[in-house]
DNA sequence: CGGTATCCACTAAGATACTG
DNA sequence: CAGTATCTTAGTGGATACCG
């Protein structure tokens, strides 16, 4: 997801980086608002994303130090997901981006038909 | 970049579609730091990027209304690239994600050094 | 329940060559 | 100078089937 030309230019493209995946901002919202969850929760949580790109981006994320998971060996099994501190400060710095978005949303949408028609 | 599940889920999701290119983060970065270029003076300043990926990501971000275009029937010719009042909120709404990762660079570089390895 | 593994389609991205 | 066109490759994402 970088350039490869090394470190990064900006903190941005760092951060774009991180979450740049293609569901890790709905995982990061999700989670920030529902708190702990189990797999199959968040997967609820999450319309549309298959049981591999969930756990792919779960453990990019869990890399990257955004998400808790624990496990409990149990009959049957059971892991939880939960954003970390590192994470939780990544979702209120993503808060900015949310109001943005959503102030301008009618022009985005209107964008996203265009290049589809 | 969207899930395809007709409209956002939140406008996280919506923001990172509109930024979620690979060099866009950087052409904002670009064009808030340096303030109107060139597509010369733009490509020397977003190293490794190719012509073609520069145009097209600045073609989505002119649809999408962050970055304006102005040609300049001359010979030789000259097209300048500027941010928009929209472009310019939306690199205001990236400052705390761009703080954010700066903040927390060492994390982050250590977590994409593990998955080289 | 919470994953893995495999295969396949699609798109994003890069190299190169050419044009108004 | 500022693109366009074409080809090729790498990576992303989805469907399905299976495992502890």
């Amino acid at each position: 997801m970088s350039n490869g030309t090394g470190p990064y230019v900006c903190g941005i493209d760092a951060g774009m980086d991180v979450v740049g995946g293609k569901w890790k901002a709905l995982i990061l919202w999700a989670l920030d608002h529902e708190g702990t969850l189990r797999f199959g929760q968040l997967k609820r949580q999450v319309p549309g994303v298959s049981e591999k790109m969930l756990i792919q981006q779960l453990r990019e994320l869990e890399a990257d130090g955004i998400v808790h998971r624990e496990v409990y060996r149990e009959v049957p099994p059971r892991v939880e997901y939960s954003l970390t501190e590192m994470g939780e400060g990544l979702n209120e710095a993503l808060g900015p981006l949310g109001a943005w978005a959503t102030r301008h949303m009618d022009q985005i949408l209107a964008a996203k038909h265009r290049d589809v028609a």
